[in-house]
DNA sequence: CGTTTTTGACCCGCGC
DNA sequence: GCGCGGGTCAAAAACG
């Protein structure tokens, strides 16, 4: 820990990460938490699917990797997972959660405990200037999730990394150093549409290598993406429906901009907060109540993704973590991707659960216009 | 042939 | 006003 902060949310993280000592386990009802975070936070950021919640697939969630999530003060929030212990399940997510078992909790896994708990970010974020105003446009609301990197033997340090990814389709649209850290932060764009302003940043922790660092930033329009067009210039949902046909109506936001609406909140506060999100999510009947403002549907057809994906990560992970032997796992990377789509495309394909979503998308149009505005012109 | 990645330049907020 | 640092653009290269 450098102790070099700028009051950058990358900042926050790193220390973080680096400094268990910090966190704040208060704001964590723990227990049960795990369950039913990780899907509800996504929504609208890293996965698609949001409000399902079977029973079954949660815990698989939980148990490959646990997702926190935490947000700070108006804009930010950070998801962090403790992916890392997975072999026991259960008992150690709700230590590792619980900031008490933060570094105890696996002696055989060191990584786990850097990687493991995080928290109290919020209030350093909060401390830093840009809380007072938001000075990016509207509020932005950001969610920071900390996974463990996939192929920690993979690391290209001047390239890109094998990362996960959602199932949406990002394109890099740029790299940089960071000052803190040796690792670049690669910067992503949603690539499903023109007018999609969702964005995603990823970066390796500088004091893990074996964790990524993901940032969301905005959200995206369409509901799900949009098949990943690789052949044939099929997909790009037609942004220009939402973009250039001027929609004056103002979108309601998506569910996260909801929640972070709600959420407009500064220090302590910010921590409170949290705590009646993860409690909403706890309950399904709240869930619904959130949603509201934006229906997600195609839950069932996500389920099967959701299954899926975790499928796919489950093994890696765990290896990685275990051994640091991961030469298959380039190959798990390719697999990985193809798992991702396929399976998708299969299941969205045969259950179509996209027409309702259009129609959110149509609502939730939104903020591209100064983008696109330089965009526009592309082709 | 379209798309994505790569990469340096450019922009912009911020602290000094 | 300048330099720093993060974020984005855009042209060319690389893929498939
Ligand atoms: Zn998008």
């Amino acid at each position: 820990m450098n102790g070099n902060f700028h009051g950058d949310l990358a900042d926050v993280v790193r220390d973080v990460v680096g400094n268990p000592s910090l966190s704040n386990c208060s704001s964590f009802p723990v227990s049960e938490l795990p369950v039913a975070d990780p899907l509800n936070i996504d929504e609208g950021f890293g996965y698609p699917f949001s409000s399902m919640r079977d029973p079954l697939l949660t815990e698989l969630e939980v148990d490959i990797h646990g997702d926190f999530i935490r947000d700070l003060s108006d804009d930010t929030e950070v998801v962090l997972p403790d992916a890392f212990q997975i072999s026991s399940i259960s008992g150690n997510i709700s230590d590792d959660l619980n900031c008490t078992g933060f570094a105890p909790v696996n002696p055989s896994s060191p990584k786990t405990t850097s990687s493991s708990s995080l928290i109290d970010t919020s209030r350093v974020q909060i401390s830093s200037p840009r809380n007072t105003i938001i000075k990016r446009r509207k509020s932005q609301a950001k969610k920071v999730v900390c996974i463990p990197a996939p192929t920690t033997a993979n690391i290209r340090q001047g390239g890109g990394e094998v990362v996960p990814s959602d199932l949406w389709a990002w394109r890099k649209y740029g790299q940089k150093p960071i000052k803190g850290s040796p690792y670049p932060r690669g910067y992503y764009r949603c690539s499903s549409s023109k007018g999609c302003s969702a964005r995603k940043q990823v970066e390796r922790s500088r004091t893990d290598p074996n964790m990524l660092v993901i940032t969301y930033t905005s959200e995206h329009n369409h509901p799900w993406p949009t098949q990943r067009n690789s052949l044939a210039g099929s997909s790009r949902i037609s942004a220009s429906t939402s973009s250039s046909s001027s929609k004056p109506s103002p979108p309601p936001l998506t569910t996260a901009a909801t929640v972070k609406e709600e959420k407009t909140t500064v220090d302590d506060s910010s921590i409170k907060t949290v705590h009646e999100t993860i409690n909403n999510r706890i309950e399904p009947e709240d869930q619904s109540k959130r949603n509201g403002v934006v229906v997600m549907p195609s839950q069932m057809s996500m389920n099967e993704l959701v299954f899926d994906y975790n499928k796919s990560y489950r093994p890696v992970m765990q290896d990685d973590v275990t051994n640091s032997d991961n030469h298959h796992q380039d190959f798990f990377a390719e697999l990985r991707e193809l798992e991702e789509i396929d399976p998708l495309n299969k299941s969205m394909l045969e259950i179509d659960p996209f027409s309702s979503l259009f129609d959110w998308s149509s609502n939730s149009t939104s903020n591209n216009d100064e983008y696109r505005n330089r965009h526009e012109n592309s082709s």
